[in-house]
DNA sequence: TTAACATATATGTTTTAACGTATATGAAAT
DNA sequence: ATTTCATATACGTTAAAACATATATGTTAA
């Protein structure tokens, strides 16, 4: 296959990606589908804001939205483009290596599969995409005592 | 070392990615640095604008300049920081990829290195750091032309 | 069917980037 | 010294992005 120009897809996704809340987005998304509530939540931004960059997200194709009732769920999208893939995917692993990326994470898994997370138990429950996916690796610490 | 925040040098240097013109730039800089006036001559843009696009890059610390009595020669600068570093090359690498991109490379090759290009050789001698480079690993058709 | 909720989009505004044109800088040649 | 050449920067304008606030859409619950 011969590459014709996807000059403007590399600008396209470096403009998405030209953003440090979506890059914040991104990295919450890393492991597993996750759900808008919890973006607002964590992130501490407002939830027209967290729309529309996910809206900017899912235009450049780096994510995808799955609908569940009333929940919004958005998850990584690997480009098929080899060379955009591995563009994003390199991103991806610099944002994991970042300290406060690490921290928004955690406070992710607190916040979303805490058994004592009263408000954000109230406005959306936890997504059962979320919890399979932390089970069938490695369950953190949180989901241990939740799961007793 | 522990990893602190660099998602501000990261959103840097997304910005600087974005955009049409530096890709291309950075294109024609892959194997060795090269002279503005090259810049110019290959990509059809103004001077202005190149010159403001190679400082946006050198302001990101992708790319550093060097002064040769009138002529300046920008080359690719890979930042430090390895998570970095991976993200950029994947880049170069992609921009490489592109079928444009290659064609506007051969441009530059036979702009700079042709003996028949009365014009640009005119405008400014070759720089012969990208001679050098080119007669080290694969001399290209023209260049052997060229010295013979 | 209406009310409540989660999320998306529209609107007006402010900020940021890009561009063309004009001008400044700095080196070489005369 | 002055001119010429290569490149950089300044300025004014236009276009694009981001944001806050308000409102619309689509789903569930009452």
């Amino acid at each position: 296959m011969s590459y014709e120009s996807h000059l403007k897809d590399l600008e396209t996704m470096f403009l998405a990606l030209a953003d440090k809340t979506r890059l914040r987005l991104l990295n919450l998304m890393r492991e597993s589908e996750i759900c808008v509530c919890f973006f607002t939540e964590v992130l501490g931004e407002s939830q027209p804001k967290i729309s529309r960059h996910l809206a900017y997200l899912r235009n450049a194709g780096l994510v995808s939205a799955r609908r569940d009732g009333k929940w919004m769920h958005y998850k990584i999208e690997i480009p098929e483009d080899e060379t955009l893939a591995e563009i994003f995917t390199a991103t991806l692993n610099a944002i994991g290596k970042d300290d406060n990326m690490q921290a928004e994470y955690e406070d992710l898994i607190a916040v979303c599969c805490s058994p004592n997370a009263p408000v954000v138990i109230e406005r959306a429950p936890k997504p059962d995409t979320l919890l399979d996916a932390n089970m069938t690796d490695e369950p953190s610490a949180e989901l241990e005592t939740f799961l007793l």
